[in-house]
DNA sequence: ATTAGCACTCAACGCGAGTGAGTGCTAATG
DNA sequence: CATTAGCACTCACTCGCGTTGAGTGCTAAT
C-alpha cells in the first residue's frame, strides 16, 4: 500500500524489531548506532524513526521513550525481513530422540509434543490432537464387558484409536457381535467418521425393505456407538512461560490470557481457524480472530499422517516472539509428528 | 500441648480466622468489636490477641497492622472451632445433575469433576484418577489390527479400561487370540494389576515344563501388554483461580505456584500422601509435606466404588481458604464420584 | 478483670526536586 | 541535498520527606 521501504529503512526497522525482541524495552536511535554497525549517526536514525512511526511500522509509549514495534511493524517484519534459521542441531535431536514416543498412546505422545514445544521455545506450546471425525473408518470391533454392556472400538486408517461403552438393549451372542463385526467392517471402511454416521442414518431412514434383521442390528449398533460428538483434545503445556514474559506483568493481562489458555473452547477455535491453510502459519497481535489473546502472537502448523489424520500444534506467546526461532521449531515439530502418525499404523 | 483456650479466647480466634478469610486484611481490635457483638471492648480483644500471639495462634505483619492467623491458627480452627456446613442445596444439584456425565469416558469424567470442583469451590480443582496398577483385572480382550499389531484391553472390575498397541513377533491367527484370550479370562481376574503381573514373571521364569505351548505364548502375550508404567493421570482445573487470589499478587509466587500446578509429578505426590487415609484430609500451609506449594492449603478426599478403583481428588488454594465451604464440596463429590464409578460397571 | 486514655510505631500516600534517556528542530557541513 | 552536530525540551522514574491514620502496648482508673 503505502511506498515500499527503501534498504536502510528497512535495517533499521529490522534492527529495531530484534532488538524489542530481545530486550522488551522500547528502543532508542542512540541504542541503534551502537549496537549495530550502521554507519549513521543517531540523528539520521531518529530521522528515519520519525518516517516509520508515521508510516505506522513504530510507536513510541510517549514522547521520551524509544521505538516499538506496531504489530504492523512485526507483520512486515516476519514477511519480508526475517530470514528463517535452520533448526539448531540440538533441537532436531532432542525432538528426534523418537524413545521418548515409544509405546505411548496417543495422548501421551500429544502431550509429550507439548512439552517439547513450550521446552524448546520458551514459550506455551499447543497440541491439538487429530479430529477424530474427519479420520478415515478402517476396523470396528466390539467386547462383551457384561450382561448388556459393549465396548465398542474404532481403529482410524491412521491407528487412532478412540473407545466407548454403549448399553444396547439387547445382550448379542459373541457369535452375533462377530457377524456384525464382519459386516462392518465390510461396509465401511475409507470413509470418513463423518461419512459413517450420515450413511448409517439414511440406511437406518430406508430400512425396513432391504435390510436383513443383522444387518438392522448392525448399524443400529454402530448408531448408537457414535452417539454424542468426541470432545476436540487440546493440550497445553508450559502456560507458566506466558508468565515469566516481561510482556505480561500486569495482574491483569495475566489474568486474561491464563482464562483463556484454559478455555479449551477459545483454544479449539484458535487453532482450527489455521487448520485449513498448509504449512506454517503467523497470526500476529490483533490479526489474530479475536481479542482473547491481545498481546499475543500464535505460530501454527498443521500436521498429518499420509493416511490424513489431521491435527494441529503451535506456540503461542508474546506479539514480541521470537520469531526465527519458533517457526522453524513448530515446523519440524510438525512434520516430526506427522512421520509419527504414520509410523503408528 | 498449650494451656487449652478459653471460650472467649476461641470466640477471637474464630473471628479473626473468619475475618481474614473474608477479608484478606489483617484484622483489628476495634473492627472485631465491631464485626462481632462480643460484650468486649477493644482493649480487652487486644489483650487477647496479645496472649493468642504468644501461644502461636496469631502473627503481625508489623507493630501498627491487624493480626493474620499463622498455620497453626487455622489448625486450631479447622480442628476446633469450624462447624462444617451442609452443602447448600444448589451444589448438590448441580453436582448431581448426572446427565453431566452420562455417555462421557473416564477421562472426561475427570475432567468435568475437576470443572465442577473448581466452579463451585471457587478454587482450584484437583483429580487423579484411579491408578491403574492397583484396579482389579476383570477382562483381556486382543483386536487384531493389522499385519503383527495387536490392539490389547484390559477391563477393570470397576469399569475402567485401559488399552495399548503392542507388536509380537509373531502373527496370531484369530482362533489362537480366541484361545489365549479365554485362557487369560480364566486365570486372571481377581488379581490387582500389580499381582498379574508379577505373576506372570514367575510363570515365565519356570516355564519351561509345566506350560503347554499355547500358556507359554498367553503370558508372553500379556506380558508385553503390561510392559511400561501407566502414567498417572492428574487433572487440574481453574488453575486462573489461584491467580484471583489477592494472596498471590506478587510475581514470585505465582509463577511458584502455576510451575507447581503444572508439574503432574508434584500434584501426584502431594495427592498421593492422602491416599491411604479415608475421608477428607486437610493439609494446611507448611504442614502439607513440601514447601512447594506455599502458602497453600490443600483439601483432599480418596474416592472408590465398591469395586476398589481409588482415586484422589481434592481442592487446592490459599492458606485463607474458606474451609468451611469447600470441605463439604470435597466430601461430597468424592462421594458422588464413589457412586459414578459403581455405574459404570 | 475490664476499660479509658495516651504515647508510640510504621506502612501507605502524596508531593516535589532531581535525573537521564530520548526526542524534535535547526543550523552547519561535505 | 542528505547527513550530522548541537541544543532545548519532554516526561517517566526515583528518591527523600513530611503527613496521615490504623493499630498497638502500657498504665492508671473503674
Amino acid at each position: 500500500m503505502d511506498a515500499p521501504l527503501n534498504e536502510r529503512s528497512q535495517n533499521i526497522l529490522e534492527a529495531i524489531v530484534e532488538d524489542y525482541i530481545h530486550t522488551a524495552e522500547p528502543i532508542g536511535s542512540r541504542a541503534i548506532t551502537k549496537r549495530h554497525a550502521f554507519d549513521l549517526s543517531p540523528a539520521t536514525v531518529r530521522n528515519v524513526m520519525a518516517d516509520l512511526e508515521e508510516m505506522g511500522f513504530l510507536a513510541s509509549p510517549h514522547t521520551s521513550a524509544g521505538r516499538i514495534p506496531t504489530d504492523k511493524g512485526y507483520q512486515y517484519y516476519v514477511e519480508s525481513l526475517l530470514q528463517v534459521r535452520d533448526l539448531p542441531e540440538e533441537f532436531r535431536h532432542s525432538l528426534e530422540d523418537s524413545s521418548r514416543f515409544a509405546g505411548k498412546s496417543m495422548e501421551e505422545v500429544m502431550q509429550e509434543v507439548g512439552n517439547l514445544l513450550s521446552g524448546i521455545s520458551k514459550y506455551t506450546g499447543l497440541v491439538m490432537a487429530p479430529r477424530f471425525n474427519s479420520t478415515i473408518f478402517r476396523q470396528i470391533e466390539f467386547v462383551r464387558l457384561s450382561q448388556g454392556r459393549l465396548l465398542v472400538i474404532f481403529v482410524s486408517e491412521s491407528g487412532l484409536i478412540q473407545n466407548k461403552v454403549i448399553e444396547p438393549g439387547i445382550d448379542f451372542s459373541q457369535r452375533e457381535l462377530e457377524s456384525i463385526t464382519n459386516y462392518l467392517n465390510h461396509q465401511l471402511p475409507g470413509m470418513t467418521i463423518t461419512q459413517v454416521r450420515e450413511r448409517i442414518a439414511v440406511e437406518l431412514r430406508e430400512e425396513k425393505t432391504r435390510l436383513n434383521k443383522l444387518q438392522k442390528q448392525a448399524f443400529e449398533l454402530s448408531d448408537k456407538a457414535l452417539q454424542g460428538d468426541v470432545a476436540e483434545q487440546v493440550y497445553v503445556a508450559g502456560t507458566s512461560r506466558m508468565l515469566e514474559q516481561p510482556d505480561f506483568t500486569s495482574h491483569d493481562s495475566m489474568m486474561k490470557i491464563m482464562r483463556t489458555l484454559e478455555s479449551k473452547q477459545q483454544l479449539i477455535e484458535l487453532l482450527d481457524s489455521s487448520q485449513s491453510a498448509g504449512g506454517v502459519q503467523i497470526f500476529i497481535g490483533s490479526q489474530s480472530s479475536d481479542a482473547k489473546i491481545e498481546g499475543c502472537s500464535l505460530i501454527t502448523a498443521p500436521f498429518s499422517g499420509q493416511k490424513g489424520a489431521v491435527g494441529t500444534l503451535g506456540v503461542i506467546g508474546p506479539v514480541r516472539m521470537n520469531y526465527s526461532q519458533v517457526i522453524p521449531i513448530v515446523d519440524f515439530t510438525a512434520s516430526l509428528v506427522g512421520r509419527l502418525l504414520d509410523r503408528e499404523s
